[in-house]
DNA sequence: ACCTTAGTTGGGGCC
DNA sequence: AGGCCCCAACTAAGG
């Protein structure tokens, strides 16, 4: 039979490795490639739009060479859609799988009724996201290793599709009018309602073309891919530390699995190169990572409903939320991480972690909801469930539970970058001051700040929190909030641990309490039984003549002690 | 059931 | 300057 076919462009912005397209174009005689515009749809800043109708435009002359179109046409696909199916005549509807909250369902549900058959192809992730779940029972993995190992038994991710050529498309007819471009071509910013003033440099153009491009410069850097440790890497580089190839998998204008493949190409005659978590491979993982838990867990872009977010009580503080997202903390590393991102719509990832950590459990105490939204207008690769995962992570919700690390917005950056180099590119205001005072302008006497021409307070703002305090009063915060997720945990939540005195309390009978639970000195009575942690543990409570306790599981790892009070209930014990 | 281990990517003080 | 130790003390997964 031949088909009418639509293929619904969404993500997936390429004719490499595009399996949904690919089937369009089978047993066809007439192809619309689509894209639906919604331009009152998500929360895209200019930089962001400037890239997909880059990706669009290019996709459209990509097309063109090969005798087709791409069609762009304004408007929520459940209207579109049936207008369309009507004039074109249209029998089958090809896409993307999206694991995305979408309405998928419902088009699809649409495209029945009107007699057009659909069909969905995975190309967006290395796995199908739904098989990896179903293999878990239906929960996602909430740690790395538990992805990885589930991955394993899948084995390696599929090899891309072949690209669309002139062959594919043999009487395949794509018709065109002479009006198409202003019927159906790729609108211009303004047309979209943007002020194209507001756009930064064009550092990173949108489309496919480009995104192979930018791929291959990669090649003849055999060593440095083959070394590439992401923690290794310098969120204070002047030009990016890593590949920028984010924007172009986000949509989908590279494909998952050609990268995949063509690392994993390079990494073939070598004699060694990095592993996951922290090689490219290992990069590609964690994307598949996040993209697993954002389909396998309700609600995951808010806390309200998600099951495995923390549930804090964030501040409501408009002025500090302004501040964080304009650039005016008063902490410059923080500020020139936030106007890199206005201007050039991609930041290092360690720089989002500083960020993120300061506006949500580090300084400022608001919600990682906000960031999420800040992040979703302003970054050209915000990919919904990378950011909501990242946003989980850093701000301590899920995923990540090591509260107590805070990044400092001081010492983070002089790690990678002493003199401020950065700090003084997109802090052009700060740019004469001292090294020693460029990360705390603040504390440079009134002459310096005069030779440098930057008063603090008039050119450039004072810090809006005390990071000391505020990054010390936020962690007795995350711990009170994580002691009301496990309301069963008897150990003394909240209350600082120290020293006490039980002697006068103490028997034979030396109780040891270890996170939750009771022992009986009686059950440790053969020395050979215990191991080197829990020896060490009696030979101190013994030591001390007291009953010795520990607030948590982890201590032995680290080989130190805490002594806390008895909680109430075991007092009579004693 | 119990325990151990590990967790992509910290900070600060000390030597 | 750079390495080492300590800080503080959670969760998931696996044995």
């Amino acid at each position: 039979m031949q088909h009418s076919s639509i293929h619904w462009f969404r993500k997936g912005l390429r004719l490499h490795d595009n399996p949904a397209l690919l089937a369009a174009a089978t047993d066809c005689h007439r192809l619309h490639p689509l894209f639906i515009l919604d331009p009152s749809s998500g929360r895209a800043g200019t930089n962001a739009w400037r890239f997909l109708l880059d990706a669009l435009r290019d996709l459209d002359r990509s097309l063109r060479e090969m005798g087709s179109r791409l069609f762009v046409v304004q408007g929520c696909p459940e209207e579109v859609f049936p207008r369309l199916f009507h004039a074109w005549g249209t029998t089958r509807l090809t896409f993307e799988v999206d694991t995305e909250p979408s309405r998928d369902a419902t088009v699809a549900e649409l495209a029945e009724r009107h007699g057009v058959k659909v069909i969905r192809e995975v190309s967006h992730t290395l796995y199908d996201t739904e098989r990896v779940l179903a293999l878990n029972n239906g929960k996602a993995p909430l740690t790395y290793k538990g992805l990885q190992s589930l991955l394993a038994s899948l084995g390696p991710p599929e090899k891309p599709a072949p690209t669309l050529t002139l062959e594919h498309l043999q009487g395949c007819h794509t018709p065109c009018q002479v009006s198409h471009d202003t019927e159906y071509g790729v609108p211009t910013l303004e047309e979209l309602g943007q002020d194209p003033t507001e756009v930064g440099p064009h550092l990173y153009p949108g489309g496919e073309t480009a995104a192979l491009a930018r791929l291959n410069s990669l090649m003849d850097r055999t060593a440095w891919l083959c070394d590439f440790k992401k923690p290794e890497t310098e969120p204070t580089s002047l030009s990016p530390s890593t590949t920028v190839l984010s924007p172009y998998l986000k949509f989908g204008c590279l494909s998952v699995r050609t990268f995949w493949w063509w690392l994993d190409e390079v990494y073939q005659g070598q004699r060694e190169h990095s592993q996951p978590p922290v090689s490219l491979h290992g990069q590609l993982l964690w994307r598949e990572f996040f993209y697993t838990a954002g389909a396998g867990i309700p609600n995951f872009d808010r806390m309200v409903g998600n099951p495995v977010c923390l549930q804090v009580n964030w501040d409501n503080n408009p002025q500090h939320l302004r501040a964080w997202r304009e650039g005016q903390t008063g902490y410059p590393f923080i500020d020139a991480i936030m106007t890199q991102l206005r201007t050039e719509g991609w930041i290092h990832h360690l720089a989002r972690h500083a960020v993120a950590c300061f506006l949500t459990r580090g300084d400022l105490w608001i919600s990682w909801e906000e960031g999420l939204k800040v992040f979703e207008e302003l970054l050209l690769d915000a990919d919904w469930s990378l950011n909501a995962g990242n946003w989980l992570w850093l701000s301590g919700s899920a995923f990540f539970h090591r509260y107590f690390h805070i990044y400092s917005p001081v010492a983070f950056g002089k790690k990678t970058d002493r003199d401020g180099a950065y700090i003084r590119k997109y802090l052009p205001v700060l740019k004469d001051f001292p090294a020693k005072y460029i990360y705390e302008p603040w504390k440079a006497p009134r002459a310096v700040q005069e030779q440098a021409g930057c008063l603090v307070g008039t050119h450039y703002p004072q810090p809006i929190v005390e990071h000391g305090a505020a990054s010390k009063r936020n962690l007795g915060r995350m711990k009170a909030a994580q002691s009301k997720r496990h309301p069963t945990n008897p150990s003394p939540q909240g209350t600082t641990p120290h020293w006490i005195d039980l002697h006068p309390y103490l028997s034979d009978n030396i109780i040891i309490i270890k996170g939750s639970r009771v022992i009986k000195k009686s059950q440790f009575d053969s020395p050979h039984a215990l191991t080197h942690q829990q020896q060490h543990h009696m030979e101190v409570s013994q030591q001390h003549n007291c009953v010795l306790g520990t607030v948590s599981l982890g201590w032995s790892s680290q080989g130190s002690l805490l002594l806390t009070p008895l909680p109430a209930e075991y007092e009579e014990m004693g």
